[in-house]
DNA sequence: CTTGACTCTCCGGTTACCGGGGACAGTAGA
DNA sequence: TCTACTGTCCCCGGTAACCGGAGAGTCAAG
């Protein structure tokens, strides 16, 4: 009979994880002293422990051990068990490399920049969002105030109001000045029918923007040459981590869009085509 | 103003999360009801939300995270944060891989015996033992109890008490069955000293076996072919896994020393070199 | 008998949140 | 205006595998 703490000794572990794995039920010592509490372990448990040890050192979690070692599972189990593990340790390492390579980009990035990057890329998942939009093609930039205009005396007309801010779909694949071909969509709620046709108004109809990722930026409208500036950060990170940009079009959102006039700041997000698992 | 719904559906997070920033002082919401405790945030605020996402993207911890984005940083220091944070990924998956490798050995030789491993091969470390210990060239095994029985009368004598398990290291260097260069030590406490030399006792002397890292398994002694059959596995484990035999004597541990001519449990140990990263 | 080393239980902390309960708050339709 | 329904609040507990410490009781040696 050991005390726990030769045991611990023996097995280079501490008298913590004893008491823990004693409470989990992993390895119960084989005699507790019912007056003093004191646990006794015999050298034969030793082996179990080691097994433990052994698993864990593997990375299995302790509940699986105490499954593993509790049933005794045929070959072909503890095989797949080991298959399972060995997929889910090569996935993290992938996970982690990728993790890796994004900090050696920005390493890179900051390095070229010479500064911290004021306005950070990240890439997230949009939700589908229920529209009511229009599409035409502007003559240049001009025009987008304009654009918008109309669309927010449409709405104020039909007294129908926006579920969320406003977002703008460039449909012409890379950035331009002139002739956008631009889609103005403002989100509305499920109750919401388009207005009817009219010849002085934008043809409105509802569509749902599918759920998509993207690489976006947020930025404060200060003057009209910060959003070319942004939109090369934007793809030149882009390029640095090795994204692909889908042929989708890329789209701005603007906050606060309640107050007209007033648009404070806004999102840029080029959607990142996803499927590159399938021609890797 | 965003209610933290919509503040958390802008920046792809959830409640909870904007919650727990606000509680560690990561994210405080740009005002709260007083009355409700409603939190309102701003668009501006998104900004500094996506800092954090793309902080966290990479792996640094929150605190680390707030620390980043409140004492504004030199570049130098945050190019050091992230060069540092590179080099612990790095080892990172460096230890995953190597357990990857460890979790195919073990697939693979499982498949080669056809079976579960019933006695686990573990790494581990021994500490250094003060032990009172003789050496000498016995003919053959059958002069391992004999050997073992003049010790322990030498110390009935002197009236010296083992502080441990017995060892036994084994001078030669791979494993035989005669010519055996043996030593037996006992493990002493701090006051113990040698006994006088005499003619009819081995000799012994106090020395301190030095710390090691030993690849180890633990067996019942049921058998003599036991032990032979134990170190093949052994030595099969660790040429699987790739590590390598340092030159140092190997060892057997005798568990339940205390009752003589009783030992069910024994370990033996194999030291590892474990300077592999010089040479690498 | 007294040290000093060991061991016990219980509690809290680690990380980055998630889930749920019960209670209000805000909003849209009838 | 009433009533659903949804949104938000706070608090508590849980995750994984322990570690650290407090305060109390035990054991072995001198």
């Amino acid at each position: 009979m050991l005390k726990i703490g030769d045991f611990a000794r023996f097995t280079d572990t501490t008298i913590k994880t004893l008491h823990h794995y004693d409470e989990i039920g992993l390895l119960k010592p084989a005699r507790i002293d019912s007056f003093t509490g004191y646990r006794y372990y015999t050298v034969a448990q030793m082996e179990r422990m080691n097994r433990i040890l052994a698993l864990k050192d593997l990375g299995f979690p302790l509940e699986q051990i105490t499954h593993l070692l509790d049933n005794n599972l045929s070959v072909d189990e503890i095989s797949g068990m080991l298959k399972l593990r060995q997929a889910e340790l090569q996935s993290r390492i992938e996970t982690e490399q990728a993790r890796l390579d994004r900090v050696a980009a920005r390493i890179k990035l900051m390095h070229q920049e010479g500064q911290a990057p004021q306005h950070e890329v990240i890439i997230k998942q949009v939700e589908a969002i229920r529209v009511l939009s229009t599409r035409k093609i502007i003559p240049n930039q001009g025009h987008i105030p304009l654009f918008f205009g109309e669309v927010m005396h449409l709405l104020k007309q039909y007294r129908i109001t926006s579920n969320g801010p406003w977002l703008a779909l460039y449909h012409h694949g890379e950035y331009r000045t002139f002739d956008l071909d631009m889609e103005v969509a403002v989100p509305v709620g499920a109750t919401v029918t388009p207005p009817a046709p009219s010849t002085t108004a934008p043809e409105m109809s509802i569509r749902t923007l599918p759920p998509q990722t993207v690489a976006s930026t947020v930025c404060h409208m200060e003057s009209q040459v910060d959003v070319f500036e942004t939109y090369q950060r934007l793809l030149n990170w882009i390029e640095f981590h090795k994204y692909r940009i889908s042929d989708d079009p890329c789209r701005e959102v603007y906050f606060e869009s309640a107050k007209p006039g007033e648009i404070l700041v806004f999102e840029t997000q080029l959607v990142i085509d996803v499927d590159r698992s399938l021609e890797s």
